[in-house]
DNA sequence: AATGAATGAGAGTTCATTCAT
DNA sequence: TATGAATGAACTCTCATTCAT
């Protein structure tokens, strides 16, 4: 059912070779981007000869998918987490998006592989948003059932928010507050306070205002929909 | 400066070569993407030598900038375009996103190619969206002064609708009805008529909902604030 | 009878234009060498269109070996012309080696262009150096019949005297008195007076010490042989 | 520095290739010059791909600074070996150009190469003459001290004898006694025996006549001061 | 399991030369 | 006489990938 083809290595060597490997690609996919991240690059970091690459993956693309895959499960296990202890809808939401914010300051890499994958890998880059919206569609749909939203279109407001998610990210954690500024590595920051409660105000008004009487209170926790498989 | 300076034709013949070149790259980079958008691909669209290339771009890159400068001032006047007529900021919004996802389909490379420029030229990316935001930034300030949206803070709230708009785009104006399909050429369609009324009634609601006191009619017509330079 | 073909301008325009190329083509020879010394810059400096440059040259070689000629011809006629005054065989020949230091400073591109002519025009060079060998010959020759030098033979003498004036030229003229400075254009300096002097009493003495009885005044002018064709 | 910055062969294979390569640098390069030696043509007589190439030299430059260095460290180490059992200057400093015009005739290269460096790499050009000049200064100081030789400036004349011996072996050994014959490959004479002759009486004279006391023997061996480094 | 030398296709780019105007 | 747009072969260099060790 894996959908990119892998060597699994067989001993604990050639695990901990493997993730040498990943992790390397991850840093320098995130610094240089994927036309520029060679092979040899990626093992110099990895601290390996470069034919030891190919024990573990078939080609350059697979461990970009694989990385794609990778971080996609952990950005949703963040959001997930992180909106775990959650007990209102708007305080799930509010939980969910930091922690989208967080990962992101942390992984600068999820951003900018992700925007190159769309010549890269179409299939990688669907699958990475639309597990995400997925999530979105399951909370806003039990948050409809409850009535703690009015009467949207789950499928079409988890787009918006995918969409909002996205660019303040890009926005404010990777350009940081200083938009002129080139995007160094590790320049990431945080979305400024006001910002966050700007967009989530934003937010708010659009799924609360749908419905004229906001008497029913949310009970609900908001789980992102998203987890470790 | 560069010792390798192009200089603009200054015949007919070399305007329409200029023209056909950078065309031709629009094409191809939408289709291929920075990387794989090779001078060769290029100048055989546009049915000159390689060399020709040279004669009227510095690079790969001084095309790709130009490009991305033009299709931004090109989205901008149709947005303005589209929402000259608008009686009311609704009104007036509608027609600009309308426009908005009319453009992206007609030039999917805005999209593909934008994408790509985070590495490629940073800085032609954020002049990209900066200048889309101004156009949203200056209409929202606008409606506020005349109290037709809420205390909302402009900026953020621009760079909200950049993302809906970028995101919405993506999902159905490129990747069409069905989020699975591959996305050759020319397979981009519109946004579903549900699906506009849908986010438009969300930033809608996120924007009237700002004030409670819905009473003042707005008159004012909603320019996006992007025109021809 | 002349040896690369020409296309002659026949009218005062066209001579005109002929020869800003022809003085473009030292300069840049003398500053890029003839590898990178391409027809954009010759005709770029000659202030022409490049489609010029071939009205009056076959080829870029072509310039390039009429420039050799003539930068010869005019090395020979003011080292003919230096030592026309002289009295002695012995002022002579320092007026000749004077001329031509001199002649070397102002005119970079002799030497610059004739060390590359190697490769690029074998025959060229050899024509250059034997002609000024041819003058050394003749003087020599004349010289030997008066009894002024030893029992030498003229031919092997004057290919020495040859490497001598090439050699200190490029030492002191070209590099200038510190060798390991970059030697830019215009940079030329002339050699020192003590190096001069050194130079001259060794080349003397391996001449006059040939014969050990130097009672033979030498009434002899010396000619270096070579003059405007 | 270099981000490609090539690191030297771990490998008996790699260290053969690397050979290889350098080898047959020597001889396109010889026969093409800088200019019209391809890396293709370099790689071809190498029997190696082209891409091997590049595994071990950054460019085109750094193989021809190589080279040069690896041909000066030769010529001089040939010159030292050659004057070795001399027992007087004279003996040494005939040896020492006897060697010179052999490796000369051996390895064409070394001129070709280096006439043409003056504007491929000025500091491998200087770095070569000053090397060998600074051999015969050694000598001449050395012959100086021991009266040996007259009252001469040893830099200077040390320039005088770099010239002398380079144009006669551009003379006779490259173009061979027929002066007019391309100089193909392997066309390689060495200097007729008369004209060794008379090259030597010239210097004789130059240095010896320098004292008007010709009476003190030499007993000094003569080494040209160049040795493996 | 790991190495690293070797490959070769293909990239971007330059430039002498041609030719329609 | 002069222009300058157009050509295309040739160049240097990179890099994903293979394979003998």
């Amino acid at each position: 059912m894996s959908e990119t083809a892998r060597k699994p290595p067989s001993t604990k060597r050639g695990t901990a070779t493997r993730k040498a490997i990943i992790d390397a690609a991850e840093h320098v996919f995130a610094e240089h981007g994927y036309a520029d991240a060679s092979i040899t690059r990626i093992t110099e970091k990895a601290g390996v000869a470069q034919g030891t690459f190919y024990l573990y993956f078939d080609s350059k693309l697979t461990v970009f998918e694989e990385l794609v895959e990778d971080l996609n499960r952990r950005v949703r296990h963040a959001m997930t987490e992180g909106s775990a202890g959650a007990t209102t809808r708007l305080e799930g939401e509010r939980a969910g998006f930091r922690a989208f914010f967080a990962f992101t300051a942390e992984h600068p890499a999820l951003y900018r592989v992700v925007r190159e994958a769309e010549f890269v890998s179409p299939r990688a880059l669907k699958l990475h948003y639309t597990r995400i919206v997925e999530g979105y569609i399951a909370n806003l749909e039990r948050a409809r059932e409850v009535g703690d939203v009015g009467d949207i279109d789950p499928e079409v407001v988890a787009w918006v928010l995918m969409g909002i998610g996205e660019m303040v990210g890009m926005r404010w954690v990777l350009w940081g507050d200083d938009p002129g500024a080139a995007p160094g590595p590790g320049s990431t920051a945080t979305v400024p306070d006001h910002v966050f409660e700007q967009v989530m105000a934003f937010i708010e008004r659009a799924l609360a205002a749908a419905h004229p009487d906001p008497s029913t209170p949310s009970s609900d926790s908001s789980d992102t929909g998203a987890d470790q498989r």
